[in-house]
RNA sequence: GCCUCUGUAGCUCAGUUGGUAGAGCAGGGGACUGAAAAUCCCCGUGUCAUUGGUUCGAUUCCGAUCGGAGGCA
């Protein structure tokens, strides 16, 4: 049940709508959104990650977006602590706190609370356990793995190459398995108390149409000259350089591939993510969905969510 | 008009020395706890262009027809 305190989180797949009716919400509900969106973070990266401009946010405070740069390592445990901070901030000024975005590890980590402690910044333990990956195989690494934590190399796929790194780097960081971190953040209650709103059009296909819609719409408002600046000045680096909308036009810009054909891929891997994100939200039994057809108002899903937040105690 | 090549999954293409076929991409499903817009796993029956012939049997060989590409006039 809802009360004061508690947080609302608008989930979705990407080009779903999220951020009208999270900025929507806020104005009905005297609140701030709290962005859950692990690229817009990014103070240089905008039209590729529809990051909402003045005029969108409406006045609603947006927190969590532009609090780092490409050139910084950002990472889900800094979410965590930097987003609990916003969400603490909002609810001491009597606000009511409302999570926006597309990443689910984020908000996980935000409304569960993972308690990670402190990283290896440098990023060197990584980069010296994927030469030794190179070096010896997946196999032996896995192998590793199994001497310390067979809990996790037995979940582990020997292509997941990345996650039994992780695994490994964990360990070596902390003294402690990952499997052991694990158990204890699923064992501990939730830090805040959340209503889970998700949105997305009923039929796949009307997703997959805004998602091309979308990205014609960016490629008007500049996004080539937005990457080709970043290019120029060396900051496809990090993070960026994994951005839908990004990466791919590094392709034409090195005369790899003709401009559509890159917007052909931006299109189809924005489908892929959008894919990705419907399964990430839809095993979640927290979430409510709020499904639309082709033409729906943005009032009709406001005033299915407030039906949603009332009926669960939160005005 | 003649010659050569070509027609196989939504797309690009393998392949079957004749026993009805398989990759990549797309698409679908799933996973996900310190990089997550990342990363990883599972799913491939389709008149093998049409139509005759040879054959026990043709998508495979031969002929014709209809597409497509190139070359010569």
């Amino acid at each position: 049940m809802g009360s004061d305190n508690t947080v609302i989180v608008v989930c979705g797949p990407t080009a779903s709508g999220k951020t009208a009716l999270a900025v929507e919400l806020a104005l009905g509900l005297d609140g701030e959104v709290i962005s859950a969106d692990s690229m817009q973070i990014y103070r240089e990266l905008n039209i590729g990650t529809a990051k909402p401009d003045r005029a969108e946010r409406r006045g609603v405070p947006h927190h969590m977006i532009d609090v780092a740069s490409v050139t910084e390592n950002y990472s889900v445990s800094r979410y965590e602590t930097e987003a609990a901070a916003a969400v603490e901030d909002v609810l001491s000024r009597g606000k009511r706190p409302i999570v926006c975005g597309g990443t689910g590890l984020y908000i996980n980590a935000l409304i569960k609370g993972s308690g990670f402690s402190e990283a290896d910044e440098s990023g060197a333990v990584r980069a010296r356990l994927e030469d030794e990956w190179s070096q010896v195989g997946a196999e032996k690494m896995l192998a590793r793995l199994r001497e310390i934590d067979p809990e996790s190399a037995a979940r582990l796929h020997i292509n997941d190459k990345k996650r039994i790194i992780r695994a490994l780097e964990v360990f070596e960081i902390t003294g402690r398995t990952i499997t052991s971190h694990n158990l204890e953040t699923q064992s501990k209650p939730p830090r805040y108390d959340s209503l889970f709103i998700g949105v997305a059009p009923e039929d796949r296909q009307v997703l997959y149409d805004r998602i091309d819609r979308r990205v014609d719409a960016m490629m008007e408002r500049g996004l080539l000259c937005e990457v080709k600046s970043l290019y120029d000045r060396g900051l496809m680096v990090n993070t960026a350089a994994q951005a839908i909308g990004y990466k791919e036009l590094l392709g034409y810009i090195h005369g790899e591939c003709s401009l559509d054909e890159s917007i052909e891929l931006i299109k189809r891997k924005s489908r892929n993510y959008a894919k990705r994100q419907l399964t990430w939200f839809g095993r979640d039994r927290r979430v409510n969905w709020i499904k639309y057809k082709k033409d729906e108002n943005i009032g009709n899903l406001v005033e299915a969510s407030t039906k949603y937040l009332s009926l669960n105690g939160v005005l």
